[in-house]
DNA sequence: CGTGGTCAAGCGGTA
DNA sequence: TACCGCTTGACCACG
């Protein structure tokens, strides 16, 4: 089994070089009209130029896969705010894209909390749908083959009707962004079970999410189902993508911990190695690319895991 | 230089 | 009932 590791979004390595820089509708909206868009413009162009730099920092580290936060452009999807963030950017996109391709990075991207595909509310759903379908031109931009990562959503107003509201709004996608979209269990709602059942349906591969199986299950027994899990991936060309952290403390288990647990890690790898599946771990800390590094020296020590880059290895 | 409030948007959970 | 956290930070006004 081969096994990558990757981080979510930030690094804490190199500051000051952020893609995430905002302009918020209600600052946008006291600017007069022809600096709106040279502000946005700016926005944009500064963190697509730091984008290129934080990827090619990953490269370099064998970093290959990546999570990309959204707010890159902001206001890409709202209704008032009408703008070209392709055509004016096309070299900075270009730039982007070949580091990606020089390098061989997975690339996905995760929508925030505003992206309920199955919510009650109509208004909800359609912007929703405009957020992925927001997504999916971002990796048509690049010319990408990357993945849009989504929980299931609300659970009004229960499980039952809420799952069949996911599936026919899925069902109502372009088919191309119903490809890209792949599903987490959460750490509230939906667990390991709800989430296999609904992606064995729509044939849709699930995202493992390890931490929010711990905080959300009903007492199964996760060695079960990794298997299922990853058959969910057999048609695809990516491996599987497993989301792995630890718990804050015993008080605070939702929230992410600033490092990982090895111990708690190779305990996880030696359950799933009989699977011979090549899987991608993303790891979710608040110590970000300096948790990554961290972790491999320590399975560098404790371990015989055999690593063949940086932040890959085998077992 | 540090801190706290704010930012377009949805949810469920907690005090 | 009102706030908090999420996947999360940037920015600005203020001291």
């Amino acid at each position: 089994m081969r096994v990558r590791l990757g981080y979510v979004a930030i690094s804490k390595t190199i500051e000051d070089i952020s893609y995430c820089h905002n302009l918020t509708f209600t600052n946008y909206k006291k600017l007069n009209v022809d600096s709106q868009n040279e502000k946005l413009n700016n926005i944009i162009k500064k963190n697509l130029v730091n984008l290129k730099e934080i990827l090619k920092y990953n490269g370099i580290n064998n970093i290959h896969f990546f999570r990309l936060s959204h707010s890159m452009i902001p206001l890409a999807t709202h209704e008032k705010v009408i703008f070209d963030y392709i055509r004016p950017f096309k070299k900075e996109w270009l730039d982007i894209e070949n580091i990606i391709k020089k390098f061989k990075m997975r690339i996905d991207i995760h929508p925030d909390q505003f992206c309920v595909l199955n919510s009650d509310k109509k208004d909800v759903v359609n912007n929703s749908m405009k957020i992925l379908k927001f997504n999916n031109e971002i990796f048509n931009i690049l010319n990408i083959n990357g993945k849009i990562i989504i929980h299931v959503g609300s659970s009004i107003p229960n499980k039952i009707e809420a799952i069949e509201r996911f599936k026919k709004n899925f069902l109502k996608l372009d088919r191309q962004i119903q490809k890209q979209i792949i599903i987490e269990n959460d750490d509230k709602i939906y667990n390991v079970i709800d989430v296999l059942n609904l992606c064995e349906e729509l044939k849709t591969p699930m995202v493992l999410d390890y931490h929010h199986y711990i905080c959300n299950n009903n007492k199964e027994n996760i060695d079960d189902y990794f298997e299922r899990i990853f058959s969910t991936w057999d048609k695809e060309k990516l491996p599987p993508k497993i989301h792995f952290s630890s718990p804050k403390n015993r008080k605070n288990r939702r929230a992410h911990s600033e490092f990982i647990d090895y111990k708690a890690f190779i305990n996880f790898i030696n359950r799933i190695k009989k699977y011979n599946k090549n899987i991608d771990i993303m790891l979710e800390c608040k110590g970000k690319d300096e948790a990554l590094f961290k972790l491999v020296r320590q399975l560098k020590y404790y371990t015989n895991f055999k690593f063949i880059d940086d932040t890959t290895f085998e077992v």
